[in-house]
DNA sequence: CGTCAGAATGAACACGCGTTCAATTTCCGT
DNA sequence: ACGGAAATTGAACGCGTGTTCATTCTGACG
């Protein structure tokens, strides 16, 4: 133990750790190179018993080999642990559905936060289970159907508007020709995907264009590649492909040039979602709609400071914007 | 508290949650049904201040982006989760420089093992600062390096065999006429790369071929670009590319076609190293040498569940092979 | 020198749990 | 019905912290 060998009390010891704490800066220096020497540590798990903060985040993640999700991950790891924070990470089955028991696993260790990447647990759920930290919920409809009813769930929100994206890729493709355009959408269950679709519609819809010609996706490279053969072996006359991801997008684009024979932009333009790394990768060069990830997570980062720094207030939302990101697979 | 509100002791409640404590069957699923109504789970910082098990195991990363290294954490949190561990996720610098600081950091959440992905942290730091858990370090070399010195520090340790790909690789590529064979590296500082290297050259060496044309890459598609584009306006007369991981190959076959006008694998034939998922995309359809990531995995969690079984064992090694996988830039 | 406010100190407590141990109950065989 | 072994129970304890509160030390001012 610390104290007996710096001849300090136990106390001593805590203050010396904690910034906020008073105690005579000679002794916290002191203390503080005698801990080293003996290389301790505040054990966080007693810590956290007395104070109520983990200083862990739980991060549920359907799919960490997706590179958006890792990207974000990623990023999300880095500013997290710029704030003292941990990533605590969870998987979920490939078909989103999130298992009620793994929320309740999670709950044992406590998190402050909790960000569900896995869009189609209703907050409900998520708040029901865990009850010290309040969730985050990431919300792509304009109208957000989270339930902000006075009484409800108490959960805080980050908002990606996808519309304003999405209207520069269609007026780019209809700019440069594009008239029947097919849309390749995500796994079913994602209210992204859900919301990216019905979006689509609309503005082709409001720029007089016939309504998409729908892939059914599952964000996977194999599954776009297979319904791009069977779309374009079929049926004539789609000049665009707009995919609900990047990751989409690819298998597209290497169906249409290896194996149909199509040129990428001259004959079918495409478009991507997401803009991760690969996107500029030269064998694909994607025109593709950005969600800006520094923005995506500075703005989870606010939200989680903020909820710990005041647990009682209202529902927070924070609100990012989408936009088209223009390279070679368009025009 | 459940215990009032199902008229038991506290230690009943504790019993309940515990499978192999003595306690009458209908009584534990009373406990269990009350508890479930009042949302109740143990925490699992107290009770790990008790058993001195946290179940967390730390996972230290460089890169999370990058395609490999997520697709290893995306199985690794699974097993882990499988087997009731949590994966507790660090991020190093990009240069893989292991702070100290972050492993003091990481100390206070007292994880049961350590995985550290970033291989040039010597052992001795990482079992310094970690006090309980035992660190499993990747081993790269024949000869291993990691000081197995009686009354060094205790380290599991997870052999990746790297001669049995490489020579396989550098077979086939002779085979098909291969004669000037070019070696992009990783990060210097890797000492997976400095192996791959190493054995590069011998094999070369024993089949009769010159040594290798060196290319200093970083893992990093760009950097592989730009490296091809600067060694093939110079130099004539390379055969083939031999990259030290799949992005890397990816970064040097789009140079090559996109850029130099080289086709591959006629002109130039490219090997890389990993075998991640993209390494079949059509664009690529990549020959690589495979690190067989549910070995890899199903190894680690060998590992870390024979380590906490009995902490005070001997090291314990595992080892896996890597092979060829023979696609379409070769031949 | 005396006084008093503010800083510094340490004893005691609580956090939520698993475990030990002695006391009690249950069960089986006769 | 009885004895004894086995199963079950609960009180007390400790894990390593931060915090409260009463006490002691420090230093400045009159």
């Amino acid at each position: 133990m610390v104290a007996r060998t710096a001849n300090v009390s136990r106390v001593a010891v805590s203050r010396a750790f904690n910034p906020h704490a008073s105690i005579k800066p000679a002794k916290r220096d002191m203390i503080l190179r005698v801990a080293q020497e003996l290389n301790y540590t505040p054990d966080r798990a007693a810590r956290s018993m007395v104070t109520g903060r983990s200083h862990l985040v739980g991060v549920i993640v359907p799919d960490v080999c997706s590179p958006w999700e890792s990207q974000e991950i990623d990023a999300l790891t880095t500013a997290l642990q710029a704030e003292g924070f941990a990533t605590l990470l969870f998987k979920t089955r490939i078909d989103l559905s999130m298992d009620e028991t793994l929320l309740t696993y999670m709950k044992g260790y406590n998190p402050d936060s909790v960000i569900a990447f896995t869009e189609n647990v209703r907050p409900q759920i998520l708040s029901r289970v865990l009850d010290r930290a309040v969730p985050i919920y990431v919300v792509y409809g304009d109208d957000d159907g989270a339930g902000d009813a006075p009484g409800g769930p108490l959960t805080d929100r980050l908002r990606v508007v996808q519309r304003t994206g999405i209207e520069q890729a269609v007026a780019l493709m209809q700019g440069y020709g594009a008239r029947r355009i097919a849309f390749l959408s995500g796994v079913r269950q994602s209210l992204a995907t859900v919301e990216r679709e019905k979006l689509v519609r609309r503005v082709l819809a409001e720029r007089g264009l016939p309504p998409p010609v729908l892939m059914a996706g599952d964000y996977t490279y194999d599954t776009a590649y297979r319904e791009t053969l069977s779309l374009f072996r079929v049926q004539g006359g789609v000049d665009a492909v707009f995919a609900a991801n990047d990751v989409g997008a690819f298998g597209v684009m290497d169906a249409l040039r290896h194996e149909l024979g199509r040129r990428v932009p001259e004959d079918v333009q495409v478009v991507g979602f997401d803009d991760i790394l690969q996107a500029h990768w030269k064998s694909y060069n994607l025109t593709t709609v950005k969600i800006d990830l520094i923005e995506r997570v500075q703005a989870f980062v606010r939200l989680i400071l903020a909820r710990l720094r005041n647990p009682g207030q209202p529902a927070l939302t924070e609100t990012i914007v989408t936009r088209l990101v223009v390279r070679g697979t368009v025009g």
